[in-house]
DNA sequence: CGACAAACGCAACTCTTGTCGCAATAATCG
DNA sequence: CGATTATTGCGACAAGAGTTGCGTTTGTCG
C-alpha cells in the first residue's frame, strides 16, 4: 500500500515527485497537529502543501493511509534497545526508554494517529501485526540474551513477557489517560523483573500462587 | 457530555425522549456490526432508528461520541471482580475473565469501537480517565483484600499493578493483533503475582535481579 | 535537442455530511 | 382540560469528500 516512496531509477522519481510527497506529508502533520485527526480534511491539506487535492486523492487511497504514511515516515527514530548487562537493567531501561518516547507530545501525536488510521481503515490495519512484529522482535533480543545468561528458562515467550512490560505503558496513554511517568516506567519493571526470576524453574517450580 | 440519559423528575423525560435514545443507540449498534466504525454514518443509523437525522445531530455533537456512548451502555455486563482468598488466585481469575470478555466477538467490537471514539475524538478521550476510574476502583478490592492479608506493602499503587495484568492482553488484542488465550492470561498473572510478592519490603528488599 | 510518458493542475460534477429555521407534536404543570 | 415548553420532523442549505476528463508541465530516454 502506498509504494509511492522514491526509488530512484524505477519509474519516474523525479525531483518533483519526491517534492510532491514531503511537502504533502509536511502538510498533513501540521494539519493533524492543528485539528486532530477526525477533523483532519483532504482539502486543508492540500491547501496547506500547495497542491491541487487531486494529486493527493490520486497517491493515497484514503485519510487513513495518508495519516499512516505520515506517521510511518516520522516514527524512524526507534526505541533503542538497551543492553545493560542484566535483565533487570535492560527492563528498566526499555521501560524507560518507552515511556520517554510515547510520553513525549511528539511521541504521544504519532502513536495516536497511528493508532487511529489503524482502527479507522482495514488496508492500514493489515499491515499492522508485520510493524509490530519487527519491533518485538528487536526486544527480543532482550530476552535471548537473559536466556544466554541464564536468567531465563529457555522456553519463555518473549513477546508475552515483553508485552507485560510494556503494556501498562500503553493503556495508560492511551485507553485510561493516567500519566506517565519515569517512576511508572520503573514500578512495571520491577514486577516483571521479578515475574521473569519466578519463571526459573530450578528455584520454584510454581510459584507464588498457593498461601 | 451526552447529558442525555432518562433522569426522571428533572427536566422533560417523558417516554420519548428514552424511547429515542434506546433505538438509536440500537441502531448505531447494528449499523456498527454491519459496517464497522469507519463506514458508519449518521444517515444510517437514523434511517434504522425510524428518526430524523437532525435528532441523532441534536443530541450526539460527533459519530465518536456517539459510539462511545453506545459502547458505554452496552458494557454494563462489567467483568466480575474475583474473590478467591489468595492475590494469585485474584489475579489469574481477574486475567482469565478480561480475555473471556475482550477475546469474544462482542466483546472485541465493544472495545475496538470504544476505542476508535476514544482515538478520533478529543472529547471522547476526555471523558476515557473517569469510565477507567471507575472501573480500576472496583479491581482495587483485589489489591485491597491483598494488602489486608499482608500480601502487598500498604503503599502498592494498586492501577500500576492491575494495569500490568491487564495492559499486555489489550495491547495484544488491540496493537499487534497477536492471538488471546487462556494460556496467555495465566502466564501475565503468574508474572504480575511474583512481581508483586517482590514488593513485600521484609523479605526482599529489591531482589530478583541477579543469577 | 526532441519525443514520449508520467505526474500534476484545473474545472466540473455527484454524493454525503452537518447545520439552520420553522412548523408540528408530545410531555409537563396549573 | 388548556397553556406552556421541550423535543422532534421536515425541507433547504453550505461545505466538504471523492471522481472524471482534459490540457499542461516535467522528468526520462533515444
Amino acid at each position: 500500500m502506498t509504494e509511492t516512496e522514491a526509488r530512484p531509477g524505477r519509474k519516474r522519481p523525479g525531483g518533483r515527485t519526491a517534492k510532491v510527497r514531503d511537502s504533502v506529508l509536511r502538510a498533513t502533520e501540521a494539519a493533524l497537529a492543528a485539528d486532530g485527526y477526525d477533523a483532519l480534511c483532504i482539502e486543508d491539506v492540500a491547501r496547506r502543501a500547495g497542491v491541487h487535492k487531486t494529486t493527493v486523492y490520486r497517491r493515497w487511497p484514503s485519510k487513513a493511509e495518508l495519516v499512516a504514511d505520515t506517521m510511518r515516515e516520522r516514527s524512524t527514530k526507534r526505541v533503542e534497545v538497551p543492553d545493560t548487562g542484566t535483565l533487570a537493567g535492560d527492563l528498566r531501561a526499555l521501560a524507560r526508554a518507552v515511556v520517554a518516547n510515547i510520553g513525549s507530545d511528539d511521541g504521544f501525536a504519532i502513536t495516536r494517529n497511528l493508532l487511529a488510521a489503524t482502527i479507522t481503515s482495514n488496508a492500514v490495519a493489515d499491515d499492522m501485526p508485520k510493524f509490530w512484529s519487527e519491533r518485538l522482535q528487536l526486544t527480543g533480543d532482550i530476552v535471548e540474551r537473559a536466556i544466554a545468561r541464564g536468567e531465563l528458562p529457555d522456553d519463555v515467550d518473549a513477546n508475552v513477557l515483553i508485552e507485560t512490560l510494556i503494556g501498562p505503558l500503553y493503556v495508560r496513554l492511551l485507553l485510561t489517560g493516567e500519566p506517565l511517568s519515569e517512576e511508572v516506567a520503573d514500578q512495571v519493571a520491577r514486577i516483571v523483573t521479578a515475574g521473569a526470576a519466578a519463571m526459573r524453574p530450578r528455584r520454584t517450580r510454581e510459584r507464588g500462587a498457593d498461601a
